[in-house]
DNA sequence: GACACCATACCAACTGGTCGGTATGTTGAT
DNA sequence: ATCAACATACCGACCAGTTGGTATGGTGTC
């Protein structure tokens, strides 16, 4: 107890830090258990901090659940400005690298890649409104965030009459999402990974590089 | 299963229901709000029901969750069994017959369309084994239902290379629940209708019927 | 540069209420 | 009379949230 180590105490988390490690617990903990059935206590605990924190910088734990989504949105952010395919010249290509990039991510156990977006709105969506605004928000900006690209590419190559940037955008949500659900069904990615390479196939016979039979 | 000869009591829901009317409120009120968040007591109010019928009847929340997975697979079977589209005999056809039925269910509340299996898996897959078990078998009912008229088209109209019939019909079921989730998350179904008209132009590409760019 | 002052960050203990589950009583059909 | 099919009353565990308090770091004053 007397011994007062430099800058970074080893024995406890270090003093503004647990805003932070609350909103990362949230993050995994909700991932592999769902919002409902995860409790304060879950959350702190896998914190280190205790409640009286929690409460401190959270009014409840909707407050939490709405930060935590906001903050979700920003860790994703890099995946669409950091990236190397996101240099590439092509925005078909850019699009393509993106999807190749979501599919080599679903690997490994199914609560490392699974959406936390997607898992927290499943349960929650009918209780609370403003997490189900927070999540809308946040799946809205992963759709902004793919569509220029695909606008790029539509003005390119061209597309079937009836597709639309924000149309397909959407669209790649979709399958992801569908494919976690799946994945946590079967307990395996694999089936995931099944449905993504649909995606490809798909996206590429839309601009005219695909196969038919 | 046949109803007992002679009238049921007036004043009440008849006896002997309890169990199938638990049933159809874990179905409703699991979609309405997952899992985890629906107590036994919702359930039993919902249902019309005590607790004691409850725990009568199953031997757990748990036990009722696969009782209902189970439930939920034998009242999706009409779908393949009774339904117009599926006398036609083109296979191509009465697998766009299906595709076309699920697009014309995603209309309304979206309480009233979305999956109760995928919407329970989704917090209860880490938690209990035995529920994700039983989403599982009901999700490979589904697959095993839809595969044989795909297994068909590709033996009448070709597919490229890699595309087997479980492989699609598990892609099918992973847009539909995609289209689910994000129905949730902005508390509208059109976004889930224009994934499944993607999901249709694929299979009509896939198949030679479609057009490209 | 030392110290009073104070807002912020955090903690342990607790509260009223709800949870899944149980123990036991009552009813109705055979 | 018997037993399945319910209902009523209750339990310990756990829930989200509150309380009263302590430790820490910044700031103004001299």
């Amino acid at each position: 107890m007397a011994a007062r180590p430099g800058p970074a105490p080893r024995g406890r988390a270090a003093r503004g830090s647990a805003r932070a490690a609350l909103i990362a617990a949230a993050h995994t903990t909700v991932r592999r258990q769902g919002y409902a059935a995860t409790s304060v206590d879950d959350i702190c605990a896998a914190a280190g901090v205790t409640k009286g924190a929690f409460f401190h910088h959270f009014a409840s734990k909707e407050a939490l659940a709405v930060a935590a989504a906001e903050a979700w949105t920003e860790r994703a952010r890099p995946m669409f400005e950091m990236l190397p395919h996101t240099k590439l010249k092509d925005p078909l290509d850019r699009l393509l690298g993106h999807i190749d990039f979501r599919f080599s991510m679903l690997h490994g156990p199914v609560d490392g890649f699974i959406c936390f977006i997607g898992t927290m709105v499943q349960d929650a969506y009918a209780t609370s409104e403003p997490i189900r605004l927070a999540c809308e928000a946040s799946i809205a900006a992963y759709c902004d965030a793919l569509a220029p690209d695909i606008e790029a590419a539509i003005d390119a190559y061209g597309a079937p009459p009836g597709v639309t940037a924000p149309d397909l955008a959407r669209h790649v949500q979709s399958v992801l999402q569908g494919g976690f659900v799946l994945a946590k069904t079967t307990n395996d990615p694999a089936i995931a990974r099944e449905s993504v390479a649909h995606l490809r196939r798909y996206i590429l016979m839309l601009f005219g590089r695909g196969e038919t039979a």
